[in-house]
Formats: C-alpha cells, sequence, structure tokens
DNA sequence: AACTATTTATAAG
DNA sequence: TCTTATAAATAGT
C-alpha cells in the first residue's frame, strides 16, 4: 500500500526495515484495537522486533487474554506463519473447535497464570480503561461441547460407540490424574507461568 | 474502508458483527504474517471471538513468542486498548527498556512456560513449516477420536476439566441414547438393531 | 462466497 | 517525521 508493490519478504535495507517495522507495528496494534472494540473481542499481540525488543498490545489486556487462554483447554484455531504471507503458505490448522469450558471464566489459578509482564513505566501515563468484556460470558454460558451439535445427528451405534469412548477415555483421564496426583506432577498447569503472580 | 466509513463501536446487528469479525480477523493475521516475513519479527496473537471462541496466530509459533517474553525480563513497550481506538484514547505506555537481562533471566521452569495449546490440526492441511508443533498431528485426519491420544500431555488442571467435561458430555450422550432407545422402542425399531439403550 | 465503491494503510520521497 | 501516490482492506451488497 504505497507509492510501489512491494513483495512479502525480508527487507534488506536496514533503516527502511526499521520504518516499516515501527508503522507496521502500529498499523497492527490499530487493527487489533478495531477488532476489539467493533466486535467485543479480546485481543492480545505480542511482539518481538527483529532487534528483540519486545512490544505488547492487550485488550482488554494481555494478561487476562492469556490467562483466559490457558484456561481453555480446547484448541484454538491456529494459524502458524509460515515464511512468507502474500502467497500464503501460512496454514490454517482448524483444530477441533473449542469445547466451552463449562467454567475457566476466572483461571483457577489466576495468580499463577498471568503471564508477569513488566509493564514498566508507572501506571499513570495510561488510561487503559480495561473496560470489563461484556463479552466474555456468552462463552461460559454453556453452549457445551463442540460436538454437542453432532451427537444430536449421530446415529444410534454412532452414539453408542461415542458413549464407550467417553467412558474409556473417562477412565484413562481418571487413572491419569491418580497418577499424576501421586507423583506431585501437580506442580504447574498448563500455562505454568511464573510462580507468584500478582499480574497487575 | 468499504462503501461507507464506520466508527469504530461495538457492532450491533449479530451477523454482520459475526461477518466483521471474521474479515477483520483474517486481515489481522494476515498483517502479522506480514510484518514476520518483512521484518522478521516474531508475533503472537491472541483473540477470542465475541462468542467465546478462540483464535491463534502465531510467527513463528505461539508458544516460542510467549515463552520469549516470558524470558524477558525487560519491560515491554505496551499498549493497552482503550475503548475505542479512531479516537485513540488508546494508551502507549512506553516503558523503560533498559535491563534486559537479569531478573526474569531463565524461567524458573522452562518447560512449563510454553502455552501448551493442543492445536488438534487436521493433520495435512497445514504445512507449519516453521517448527514442529509436537501437538498437531492429534485428531489424526478425522478417524478415531482426536483426543485419544493427547491426554498423556495435559497438565493437571487442564485435565481434570477435561475429565469433568467428559463427564458432561456422557451425561447427556446416556441421555440421548436414552431418549432414543424409547423411542425407538415405541416406534417398534424398525431398523431392528439396536437393543440395548442401557445408558447408566 | 463474490463483488466493488470507498476508506485505510503505507512505500517512497 | 510529514506528505502523497498507490496498494490493500473491507462495508455494504
Amino acid at each position: 500500500m504505497g507509492r510501489k508493490k512491494i513483495d512479502i519478504k525480508k527487507i534488506q535495507n536496514t533503516s527502511s526495515l526499521q520504518v516499516t517495522f515501527s508503522k507496521r507495528r502500529t498499523g497492527l496494534f490499530r487493527k487489533a484495537s478495531q477488532l476489539g472494540a467493533l466486535c467485543g473481542a479480546e485481543v492480545a499481540i505480542l511482539v518481538f522486533s527483529p532487534h528483540g525488543r519486545p512490544f505488547v498490545f492487550g485488550h482488554p489486556s494481555v494478561d487476562s487474554v492469556i490467562s483466559r487462554l490457558a484456561g481453555t483447554s480446547a484448541s484454538a484455531e491456529c494459524m502458524h506463519a509460515s515464511g512468507d504471507d502474500e502467497e500464503t503458505q501460512s496454514s490454517i490448522v482448524q483444530s477441533n473447535p473449542a469445547h466451552s469450558g463449562t467454567t475457566y471464566e476466572t483461571s483457577p489459578d489466576k495468580e499463577s497464570l498471568c503471564l508477569r509482564l513488566r509493564v514498566g513505566g508507572g501506571g499513570s501515563m495510561g488510561l487503559v480503561k480495561e473496560e470489563t468484556h461484556e463479552v466474555a460470558e456468552a462463552w461460559s454460558g454453556g453452549r457445551g461441547f463442540w460436538w454437542d451439535q453432532r451427537t444430536e445427528k449421530m446415529k444410534l451405534h454412532e452414539l453408542k460407540q461415542f458413549k464407550t469412548s467417553l467412558e474409556d477415555l473417562r477412565a484413562k483421564v481418571g487413572m491419569q490424574l491418580d497418577e499424576m496426583a501421586r507423583r506431585k506432577l501437580a506442580a504447574r498447569d498448563f500455562l505454568g507461568v511464573y510462580r507468584n503472580g500478582s499480574c497487575g
């Protein structure tokens, strides 16, 4: 989008790379902000500049979004970046759509789940309106599992098979749980980030 | 950017909200991908749709970026989203980029720092060339239930949640089965096959 | 899911 | 940084 079309490959010229990074990072954050405002979505973006300098964006906050994701055992629809973009080597992995955690609006261990960002500067600078996400509970509202819809359509024998699988699985999970408890692997969970939180 | 200018506030119309979310999320990911390719930056994006469905983007991967950020003692330049964007209430917190080293050094538990996304990849779909997402091959192209293989790697709280979920689901399936059995019996089971709707 | 009229983003300067 | 010509994104259809 400029005087000339460019192809999406690593910019060699150092100074223009810096300029481009800066502009595009800004643009990215702006887009994210709009997505949040327009759709009530929650968004977190983490970026490392080519020089390794970290930038983050969060709506309503990076912590909250990460925590929320952490509390989600569901798979996310995931897009892995490949080398370039334009030609879209990028893969879009459609995963098993979220099984809505019946709960976990608030993570079980909010403290420890928080990604501890040192957002240096005194808190004063930012307005950080920290809007309450009205959006948030739609999800916990319990639409249930992604497969809920599917079970309705299952034939009897499919259902039975499914049920058997569930029971087996549950048993397996139960045993694993026991095992873990026994070995005290309990220590960290999912996101397992920094031990003491006080994020915020 | 369209037929009309819109102001950046929550879209009310449900269907257009969905469409917009979808388009803009795609756009956002595309931008992120370009930023990565163009500048060699590392980027991770986490999004929750208004409905609470998680989407993630990572270059080279969500895990790696989060881990890196976690290991960074440096403050990130942080942007918290405010309500809207356009008028930019958005605050940009310039933090002290200074000391980039010691504090959060290497995480206490590097393993657990990783956000373990269960990216049940559709296997074939993605090229995912940057890194091997160990997780990705779950859900094996469709046959067999995606979750069968995955539980070994789950963390404790995840497992617990999963177990709960399974129990809920099983209950539901059980009820469905009952219901079906009842109907079948009543209808004299025109396929005559499945007899035992024992849903205990 | 396609199509455009417009608005935005941004590559060069 | 600021400006501007142009490429991209996208709102409404």
